[in-house]
DNA sequence: ACTTTTTGTGACGCTTCGTCATATGATGCC
DNA sequence: GGCATCATATGACGAAGCGTCACAAAAAGT
């Protein structure tokens, strides 16, 4: 009988359900208010339960970046198929990480909490394995887009290991604006910025530097990001714009 | 009579006292091993004192930040006074904000700490203003770099705020790689690189990309930040060869 | 109907934060 | 010196959270 498989679904909607609500405690109440005896009380187990499933709270904030992570992937992948240059690809994942990083305000905090060594050391192996790998996943698309511009002739590389050099400074920048550098403080500093856009000229900038043809110069990119957004994400890029609203404010001087 | 003055002075030094056993204890004991209690014993005062200058452990978190901040500051002030073209100027305040992150480990992870918005709210706000008032400060030196290229003639912006743009990138580029990108996640995936080499030569291509003036092909900086670090700072970075000993290890593939 | 296994509970011990009533000592005034 | 006043310092205490575990309830098996 099928017990056994209703068993297991139970239990990996139980699961869901605690990603869930720990997520939304998170959004609601910030770190200090994502307690385990609240998320108990919220799914209606009691504490025990939620322990059979998350072995601490920094596990459970590994899982919750295990499950932004997987999202991100989705993304990329719906952004992979956009049909253009390797570089054009690349821009329209870049597009999507800032997308969903729109979409998901909460994670920033998750992110953020969960590259501190001192979470990840309390954190299960299994979870901890588990982020390494979406982590290694989401940087494969970067490398593998820069292997198929080498072999397209669109990007000349001087050693094997200039590869990496080129995925961990894209990833650098993309991760350190979009958790440094959305910080209050900064955002503060550069008030007279749009965040967003100055993302995206850099990451060009930056690719430009590297000699990823076709160069900047040759093409627009801003339009690629644009046409990504409009025709990859129709309604993703909509709720984005619904949920941040000063997105729309021009920022020229008045 | 000076009693004023001494007591005023006491303070001040219990201050460093506080700050720097927390650091001790951050270091040694990481994040959870930092306690008020135990920087209460370490000091030999009682705990109401660390209160009386520290209102809660975020905002001792906060003051430990400021520290930092003020120590950078003083790297890039040394850093400053380097001969040579404007973008040889910023690849000296770079290689000193890399060296500084090398000498003081224990400040990736207060960085990340003081990042999060959750620890900022709780912070006292005089401590809050003086990190914002530091972190403008340290913006400051790349800000005005990039004015005087683009008085020289070596940088050509496209509007007010590109100066900005192109600041912000430089900031995330650098703090990103020195805090997310150090994580030992990170460090797994990308552990045929030498990542501090990495964010020299990709900060180099982002400036080629914008144009910044000698470009890459024309100057070696590599050859710049070795003399920086030889010229500005001989004894520091002996002193980070000797604590990181495998920066040593070359990395070729045997 | 009775045993075994799985699933679930919440009181409990422990730790930490931050406070506050109280103690101790310094300073000023007569 | 004796007394009042203020600053400085203490650590016991309440509150709150984490994670555990002995026990209870329910389900499965026989």
């Amino acid at each position: 009988m099928g017990t056994r498989e209703r068993r297991t679904r139970e239990r990996a909607e139980r699961e869901q359900r605690i990603l869930a609500v720990g997520r939304r405690l998170l959004l609601e109440r910030s770190f200090a208010g994502l307690t385990m005896d609240r998320v108990a009380e919220k799914i209606e187990y009691s504490k025990g339960i939620v322990y059979k499933h998350f072995t601490s709270k920094e596990d459970l904030i590994c899982g919750m970046t295990a499950e932004f992570l997987a999202e991100i992937l989705g993304f990329f992948r719906r952004a992979a198929v956009f049909h253009g240059s390797t570089r054009e690809r690349l821009t329209a994942i870049v597009v999507a990480a800032q997308l969903h990083f729109k979409l998901a305000p909460d994670q920033f905090e998750v992110q953020q909490i969960s590259t501190m060594d001192a979470t990840t050391a309390r954190a299960s192996a299994p979870r901890k394995a588990e982020v390494e790998r979406l982590t290694a996943q989401l940087l494969e698309f970067f490398r593998a887009l820069a292997d198929e511009a080498v072999r397209d002739g669109d990007l000349t590389l001087s050693s094997a290991t200039a590869r990496d050099t080129l995925v961990h400074g894209a990833w650098c920048m993309l991760a350190g604006a979009e958790t440094l550098g959305r910080h209050e403080r900064l955002r503060r500093i550069f008030k007279h910025t749009d965040l967003d856009a100055a993302l995206r000229r850099n990451l060009q900038a930056f690719l430009d530097g590297h000699g990823w043809k076709p160069l900047s110069r040759r093409h627009d990119y801003e339009d690629t990001a644009q046409r990504v957004l409009r025709e990859v994400f129709p309604q993703e890029s909509l709720r984005a714009a619904e949920t941040d609203p000063d997105a729309r404010q021009a920022r020229h001087a008045p």
